[in-house]
RNA sequence: GCCGAAGUGGCGGAACAGGCAGACGCGCACGACUCAAAAUCGUGUACCCUCGGGUAUGUGGGUUCGAUUCCCACCUUCGGCACCA
């Protein structure tokens, strides 16, 4: 380094062009600075920090810990500008937390377990396994390029066998504490993957699969399930977290809360039947019922005459999920099933209907009907002739006559035609009705929850086997803890053909029963790759440990995290099954606190330059290797982070990233371009507080996750530096301080330039473990504000004036400003308002 | 339909707690350097204007001495949910 000399053509670069401000000054040999090659300084450095090993966390005790975690990425094959985006600002935040004096874990892995590998298997003929390391080989290198501080001896990936042994260790552990259990149930099912999915990867209207957005089926299979919605109400509580309130409302919704009552209806054969109700106050206003086409009661009700027709309805329902639906203004159809149930309260008896308005996976997949107070029912009522009973008052309304209502009253008011509670005030109708139906011994009070227990079995490959034998005499059996893990054969045909590709190996699935020792056949399903992800924060902690998922000591110190950011995409999956099994994992008494994750933050989007989502068919896809090779990381570290709000993302600019390119170049020449000269004290002055002003607005920024203002403040600090350099502050007291500070400020946006500066200035190795500088608040202080002077609260004179200014004196100057009185035309003054230290508003 | 986020110059964005709207950067214009171009440096850059000022933060109201910021209604864009009983 420091061969390469400055073209003679651009010698006069920084020179002032008016003869009149240049002050004596003189640039002595400006020849002999080398150029700012990022090309060779940044792997100079990358090696070098690798080698030193300086951002290997140790545990220590006597230092403040903060684990920084970004969460890891499915290794598709390229480190995309989104990934850039996703972990650089979290890297310049960990770097400063670094500085700041914290013990910093930030770590990073590969969630490798998936269906891409396989799909990319199946069309070019790839082994998944193969495909995903030589992914993992090369996106190792790009996420080296970033220059990012993770600690890499952390560094795991889900798919090695030394991890999902753990995965399958937790299954075990949640089976004995009876939080998991398998159960035939209707589940959702992906033709096109050729797998189950949980209810969370079943998106939009026409329920399709989140991957490849095929419709889904619903099949009825044994599955593997977890217990979350045992969960559900502790889920809802987050006192103990610094979350964004947008996250929170997604989950808080996803969890779906309600209130209501279990009321049992009986068939006129005594057959129970449960409703979940959030209006018992309703009650008597119960027409008739509805059964989910998928309700077991409705093959004992339906009458012999009804049999037909329920059946043929049953299956078009069935079909329905096969069939993309139409509109959301759908009419309601549904069947009659020739049965008659009895009211509880009213003993009236009431028809029977089943109908796909009503879902089998919510409630009890039963609803008591009332269509005076419910839209859908009125719906429905309409629809078939049914009656409508009015039982509900409204404060302030008409009591409206059933064969009149254009629409159900939703509204709460007090109890009419209902019995013994007619009569019932608004505010008492809940309580008196639950308490009725308790008292009769048909019904209590519940509440209900939309979340659903997890689904975790896959009828795939690329995935941890889920550790269980199933054996003719003793049933399932979990595979013993030293028996793991149950590894992923090799030789395997991976074609999706609807079963699990491990039930087609000729002889991986036979084995013999833990228990009896007799023979018998291995679980063929692998586990959701959700599950992977719900504990790698806890093995990061010690990826080679063997004695357990992690090391208690290290749990210890380490947990919980202090920092998650990622993708807000997570809402209601990952960051729940995180929050969940952390939880059960506590209730297996593996770990302790109630939360794996304190502070959780999450980045927007970059978009194309288009202002689209990148897509390859769009062809607005940036590279980020590309984008390397010609700027540096350090400009694109740059750039990201000043570009946009970091939650809020953005469009990229290709010119845009040229402004950043160009700031380093100008910090580069702007402290190693020695310049000849005396600058007076108030120059000096100015800069001092230039850069302590700019120190405790980046302090704030990087604590905050306020990105982009830093690289804006930095710059305009750097400027402010330009203008005391042409007036000779360069070789100053003031001049040296405030390069120092700037290097350190810079360190965790562009840690490759600002290495390289301060090693040229002669500092000591390395400017990532020098401390965070405090700021010198006396300095800082302005010496002269801008008082405003309003007249009616428009701006019409502006003076400078001493920070202390007395209201009074401030007062007496704005009265006496020309431009003021001017501005009054003569009016008397009404008022005159004082914000010290900012503004005088006279009112007149 | 319900829930959430966001609307500020030609563009990306700034404005910590209701007090100078447009920091910083891009782009553009002009100038310097150059034979010339690029690069670099400098200056300017919301709109209107009768040059005194006036108008501007999606639209319309409101609170306030004062609103990009708080409240109400609406419009647009993006994201989530999808008959949840």
């Amino acid at each position: 380094m420091g061969q390469d000399k400055l073209p003679l053509k651009i010698k006069n670069r920084w020179l002032p062009k008016d003869p009149a401000t240049k002050t004596g000054v003189k640039m002595i040999d400006p020849t002999a600075i080398p150029m700012y090659k990022p090309e060779e300084i940044e792997p100079k450095w990358q090696a070098r920090w690798e080698a030193d090993g300086i951002y290997h966390a140790q545990t220590d005790p006597d230092k403040p810990k903060h684990y920084a975690l970004t969460m890891f990425a499915y290794p598709s094959g390229d480190l995309h500008i989104g990934h850039w985006y996703a972990m650089t600002p979290p890297d310049a935040r960990a770097r400063f937390k670094r500085m700041q004096g914290y013990n910093v874990f930030f770590p990073y892995g590969h969630d490798a377990f998936g269906l891409p590998a396989e799909n990319a298997a199946i069309k070019r003929k790839i082994h998944p396994k193969t495909w995903t390391y030589s992914n993992i080989e090369r996106m190792r290198k790009q996420l080296r390029s970033m220059g990012n501080s993770f600690d890499w001896r952390s560094e795991l990936t889900t798919s090695d066998p030394e991890y999902y042994r753990w995965t399958q260790w937790w299954f075990l552990q949640f089976l004995k504490n009876d939080l998991a259990y398998q159960k035939m149930s209707p589940v959702d099912f992906c033709p096109s993957c050729n797998t189950t999915l949980a209810r969370e990867q079943v998106h939009g209207e026409d329920r399709h699969c989140e991957r490849c957005e095929t419709p889904v089926i619903r099949k009825d299979l044994k599955q593997w399930f977890f217990r979350t919605s045992n969960y559900a109400e502790e889920l809802l509580h987050y006192d103990e977290l610094d979350w964004p309130e947008h996250v929170k409302t997604l989950q808080k919704k996803w969890i779906g809360r309600s209130q209501g009552a279990a009321v049992i209806f009986r068939t006129e054969a005594g057959d129970p039947i449960e409703v979940f109700t959030t209006r018992p106050d309703t009650l008597w206003g119960v027409t008739f019922m509805v059964l989910s086409p998928e309700h077991p009661l409705v093959e004992k009700i339906v009458t012999p005459a009804q049999l037909d027709q329920v059946r043929a309805y049953q299956e078009q329902a069935k079909r329905q999920s096969d069939i993309q639906r139409e509109s959301v203004t759908r009419e309601k159809t549904g069947v009659f099933t020739g049965g008659y149930a009895v009211n509880p309260v009213s003993s009236e008896h009431i028809p029977i209907w089943v109908a796909d308005y009503v879902l089998m996976s919510y409630g009890t997949g039963a609803i008591m009907a009332v269509p005076g107070h419910d839209q859908r029912d009125f719906e429905f009522a309409r629809q078939f002739n049914l009656p409508v009973k009015v039982v509900i008052h409204p404060e302030g309304t008409d009591l409206p006559l059933p064969e009149e209502m254009t629409e159900a009253v939703e509204a709460h008011g007090s109890m009419v035609n209902s019995g013994p509670l007619t009569g019932t005030p608004e505010a008492e109708t809940f309580d008196a009705a639950v308490r009725y139906v308790e008292e009769l011994g048909v019904g209590k009070a519940t509440t209900n929850y939309r979340l659903h227990d997890w689904l975790i079995s896959r009828q795939r490959y690329w995935g941890a086997p889920i550790p269980i034998v199933y054996c003719p005499n003793c049933g399932a059996v979990p595979v013993p803890e030293d028996q793991l893990p149950v590894l992923l054969p090799d030789d395997v045909e991976w074609l999706p053909t609807g079963e699990s590709p491990l039930k087609l190996h000729p002889t991986w699935r036979f084995t013999t029963c833990p228990v009896c020792g007799g023979e018998a056949e291995r679980e063929t399903d692998t586990m959701d790759t959700f599950m992977c992800s719900s504990w790698y924060h806890l093995r990061y902690l010690s990826p080679h440990y063997t004695e357990g998922p992690f090391d208690p000591e290290q749990f210890r110190y380490w947990m919980p995290v202090d920092t998650y950011t990622g993708g807000i995409e997570h809402a209601t999956m990952h960051l729940i099954y995180t929050r969940f099994f952390h939880k059960a994992a506590r209730d297996c008494g593996i770990v302790t606190g109630n939360e794996p994750m304190l502070q959780l933050r999450n980045q927007g989007m970059v978009l194309g330059e288009d202002g689209e989502k990148m897509s390859k068919s769009r062809g607005n896809v940036i590279n980020p290797d590309d984008l390397v090779e010609r700027y540096g990381a350090d400009t694109v570290r740059a750039y990201l982070i000043f570009f946009c709000r970091w939650e809020l993302g953005g469009p990229w600019s290709s010119t845009g990233i040229e402004g950043n390119s160009r700031w380093l170049r100008r910090v580069w020449h702007a402290i190693l371009e020695p310049y000849a000269g005396k600058a007076d004290e108030d120059t000096l002055k100015a800069l001092r507080r230039k850069a302590h002003q700019t120190l405790k607005r980046v302090t704030y920024d990087y604590e905050n996750f306020e990105f982009n203002t830093i690289v804006s403040s930095l710059m305009e600090l750097l400027n402010e530096m330009q203008r005391a350099k042409n007036a000779g502050a360069y070789g100053s007291q003031a001049w040296d301080e405030t390069v120092d500070l700037y290097l350190r400020m810079l360190a965790p946006v562009c840690p490759h330039i600002a290495e390289e500066l301060w090693e040229k200035l002669g500092k000591p190795y390395s400017i990532h473990l020098q401390p965070w500088p405090e700021v010198d608040e006396e300095a800082a202080k302005d010496e002269l504000i801008t008082l405003i002077i309003q007249v009616n609260g428009k701006l019409r004179d502006r003076i400078e004036v001493e920070p202390g200014i007395s209201e009074e004196e401030a007062k007496k100057l704005a009265l006496a400003s020309e431009q003021a009185q001017a501005a009054l035309e003569g009016r008397p003054i009404r008022k005159v308002i004082v914000v010290p230290g900012r503004l005088v508003n006279i009112v007149g």
